[in-house]
RNA sequence: GGUCCCAUCGUCUAAUGGUUAGGACAUCACCCUUUCACGGUGGCAAUAUGGGUUCGAGUCCCGUUGGGAUCACCA
């Protein structure tokens, strides 16, 4: 085994959505490949957003998608973790309190920007005064806290980016502490990446220039610093999709039938080099990840595509896939299968061959006389085509006229699979109560 | 606006500076199927733009245009 381990980092403010999936995908197919651990780690550091509600709907999808994990944290719970280190960077004038308001940053940006500077921190709470500091007090504001950056050159090898650096200078010193004392994001998940010795962070590249701010704070604490993949952001028709603005759930998608290693073929291939084909089975698609296919422009997701691909998806889907799911044999799956839209549908086909169907009729001339002609059982491969034959001749119909009274008074449907192979699963006495207009 | 990133068929992409610019998906046509489908075979379809370097540029350089990310007391 070796020491790789990524982790898929959530916050519990809402529902799995393609582009979490995504991430989260990205980071197993990763473990799995190198042989690593995949760990669940609960950023919910955010009080007021974070939700047991979404919490548990995260893990459901996570099972459902078939991500496994091996090792699990909650930020909530390493607080004095987060504080003790905080105190020591304190100590040490990295991490800085600070008495703007956010109303008073904002008006700085905005000043900033229409004057074309970068409206990065000006770094005012270093020069307060005693009487500043004593004016603050005795107005009762309570301080939010800064992570000072130091000067420089940040760089780092990017697995799909390559080679990236920012001047420190140009970077904003990132708020970690909220005025009311509770953490944001980047702290905790840096001091948890070290302390559970994550080796690797594959994120979106709406991460990059955090990562530029956290390798610094890497080296503050004293942690290793991983290594780092930035995903392309997905985006849609209207725009980006992030997991903000993410408005497709995977528990919908689930509700819609479109099956969990689709979503994950679909997923694992878009924007690389390699088709977008099934896969089904996760390991393979860990076999097959390469970031090196993986191209640096932003994909469209559509939906409409994945659930095409999904259909394709589920009419090659081997029986191994669904037979806990539904009650059929493996020579029903096999037969019906290329018929399919959704696997469930699998449960109509099952119900037109098994349970009571009320026919419609739309010719019963036609399938009256099919009914006199229906041979007795047992059948063999040329009993269909003998049988349609005869129908052909003393009806004269053929084509279409021929074949869609019979497939309406024995399915009820306009389509699905061969007549051919279908008679055979309905059976002589279905087919022939069905073909007189009898339910059946 | 600062910083960073991106730009090839409708979509995802391939192409050591020399190819009829390739593949996949979609689409269209045809074939198979005595029906709808499934399946099979083909066709259509692209280097954003202006300069430069070079015998030769999709590829290297500069500009332009367009797109995205970030610059939050979100993650």
């Amino acid at each position: 085994m070796s020491d790789i381990k990524v982790r898929f980092a959530p916050s519990p403010t809402g529902f799995m959505h393609i582009g979490n999936t995504r991430t989260a995908l990205f980071n197993w197919l990763l473990a799995k490949k190198l042989g690593g651990k995949f760990m669940l780690r609960i950023d919910d550091t955010d009080f007021v957003r974070s939700k047991k509600e979404y919490e548990d709907a995260m893990r459901e999808s996570l099972v459902w998608l078939g991500f496994n994990w091996c090792e699990e944290a909650r930020q909530s719970a390493r607080f004095e973790r987060y504080d003790a280190l905080r105190d020591k960077l304190i100590a040490e004038g990295r991490i800085y309190a600070c008495y703007d308001t956010p109303e008073e940053l904002q008006i700085k940006r905005k000043r900033a920007m229409a004057k074309g500077q970068a409206p990065i921190y000006d770094r005012q709470a270093l020069q307060y005064t005693e009487a500043d500091l004593a004016k603050f007090k005795a107005e009762g504001r309570k301080p939010h806290y800064r992570f000072k950056l130091l000067p420089g050159l940040i760089e780092w090898e990017d697995i799909v980016r390559g080679h990236c650096q920012y001047e420190a200078e140009k970077l904003s010193d990132p708020i970690i502490i909220r005025e009311d004392g509770s953490y944001l994001y980047h702290f905790p998940s840096c001091v948890d990446d070290s302390d559970f010795g994550i080796t690797h962070i594959v994120r979106g590249e709406d991460h990059v220039t955090n990562t530029a701010a956290q390798i610094q704070m890497f080296e503050a604490i004293g942690g290793k610093v991983p290594t780092f993949a930035h995903l392309p952001l997905l985006t849609g028709k209207e725009g980006k999709l992030s997991k903000r603005l993410g408005s497709l759930g995977v528990r919908e998608l689930k509700a819609d039938g479109v099956e969990a290693l689709a979503i994950c073929s679909f997923l694992a291939k878009l924007g690389t080099s390699d088709s977008i084909e099934p896969f089904y089975s996760l390991d393979d698609l860990a076999a097959s990840l390469d970031f090196s296919k993986l191209g640096r422009s932003q994909p469209k997701f559509d939906e409409e595509e994945l659930i095409h691909f999904n259909t394709k998806f589920v009419r090659s889907m081997p029986y191994a896939l669904i037979k806990d799911r539904f009650d059929v044999s493996e020579e029903f799956w096999d037969k019906v299968r290329p018929n399919l839209n959704i696997a469930s549908d699998i449960q109509v086909w099952e119900d037109i061959c098994n349970n009571a169907v009320t026919p419609i009729m739309e010719d019963s001339e036609l399938t009256d006389t099919a009914a006199s002609l229906l041979p007795p059982e047992p059948w063999d491969d040329t009993t269909f085509n003998t049988w349609l034959n005869e129908i052909k001749q003393k009806t004269g119909k053929k084509g279409k006229e021929l074949f869609h009274p019979i497939r309406k008074a024995l399915t009820a449907l306009d389509n699905g699979p061969e007549l051919k192979t279908l008679l055979p699963l309905i059976g002589y006495k279905k087919t022939l109560k069905r073909l007189k207009g009898e339910t059946a």
